[in-house]
DNA sequence: GTTTGTGAAAGATTTCACAGCG
DNA sequence: CGCTGTGAAATCTTTCACAAAC
């Protein structure tokens, strides 16, 4: 059992997470116009462990040259690949308040493997208009319409938290398999539906943990 | 060595983010008029692991009754000072495009324990204006001069990632100990400053690959 | 020479399972 | 009785270090 075709779902969201950073680094050294980067010289650059780099490549296969290190543009090519960038997604964000709005407009969401497809809310004033960057703005009652036409995969939920859970539902019932949710909830999603969450406000309560309990005596860094 | 008084910088960041979860939960069991909770019952509710509550808890100390469970009030007041919530935490946001203005008026970032002091921008027809919640925006050059006469904590850094590692050091240089990056890069932070990032793309990307490699025959959950 | 890919070791995190308390 | 708090076990993740490849 070397590298099996399909590592499958017990690849680890660590291990997925670095490669979306390996992609990054490696788009920044093409656009450099480097060819060929070692993992030590890839980890010194962007703070990262060599060692780890190699494992997690060495999940999908052999992607190097002993004694020289990885082609950028190979390797770059092969986990677009693997982290399925290769086919444009679409996306719908549900929650047309001052987050979705951003989120629709917000750039690197619209490029490189994903197209947003439609806002969705369900206040009247809303509907028929058109965020900035002229993404339109849909009654929620046309999600399943809209993603069983457009074939959508991901639903981005920017609703608040009391409407979260209710969403996550009409979601789900309308096909989409996976969902980037935003509202601070523990949010329940039917087995096949995938679930991610950024919370703002955890991140936030981890940053206020470790400044409350910083070195008291904090010296200004003078010499 | 049982329950040291502070447990330092030693807990690892999936504790405390559990502990922001707990906390969310214990606001909304009180709310129900829940007065009193086991890891169990907390746990089957919220979709958790009872052994690990108590295991998380474990780290700061002994809050529970044996038999009987926790208190929702007494534990969340206990979290509450923890997390280093019991105070306000002041905060900044650089860059005042679409993410900021959003992030500026986002609920729950404006609520307990956090204060958003101001927006920052380099853009002259920006400065001098205000988000739809009030905030109001400042230029950049500003940025340490507010930063110490409020003692601003935390930074949010919300600009492109070309301009992020440049913004790194004039939020490092003002003297603010704390930055949730937001932008799609590797950021280098002097020692003493804590950094998060929140990166979106990357949420996509996971959500992606798991889409990319499911059972390719889908069936459509109908039984 | 250099660098990969990888077993084996070390380290971190989660889960188990139960003694002991209320 | 039920539940916490916790050592011990299981699992997962990272790091080490080197043989094999170029």
């Amino acid at each position: 059992m070397r590298h099996p075709r399909t590592p499958g779902a017990d690849v680890s969201d660590l291990v997925t997470s670095r490669l979306s950073l390996y992609l990054r680094c490696l788009d920044l050294l093409d656009r450099d116009g480097v060819a060929t980067i070692s993992s030590l010289r890839l980890a010194d650059r962007y703070d990262l462990s060599s060692a780890q780099i190699r494992k997690d490549l060495a999940t999908f296969g052999e992607f190097g040259v002993r004694g020289v290190g990885y082609s950028v543009r190979e390797l770059r090519s092969r986990l677009t690949r693997i982290l399925g960038l290769d086919r444009d997604l679409k996306v719908v964000i549900v929650g047309a308040g001052n987050l979705g709005m951003a989120l629709a407009d917000y750039r690197g969401f619209n490029r490189e493997g994903f197209r947003i497809v439609a806002l969705f809310d369900n206040a009247a004033e809303r509907i028929g208009r058109r965020s900035r960057g002229g993404v339109q703005i849909l009654s929620i009652s046309r999600l399943a319409e809209v993603a069983r036409r457009e074939v959508v995969q991901i639903a981005v939920v920017a609703v608040p938290a009391e409407a979260a859970q209710g969403v996550v539902e009409e979601v789900a019932k309308a096909g989409i398999p996976a969902i980037l949710n935003f509202a601070p909830v523990q949010l329940r999603v039917p087995p096949p539906v995938k679930l991610r969450n950024v919370d703002l406000k955890t991140q936030l309560e981890n940053l206020a943990f470790r400044l409350a309990r910083r070195r008291p005596a904090q010296a200004r860094s003078a010499s």
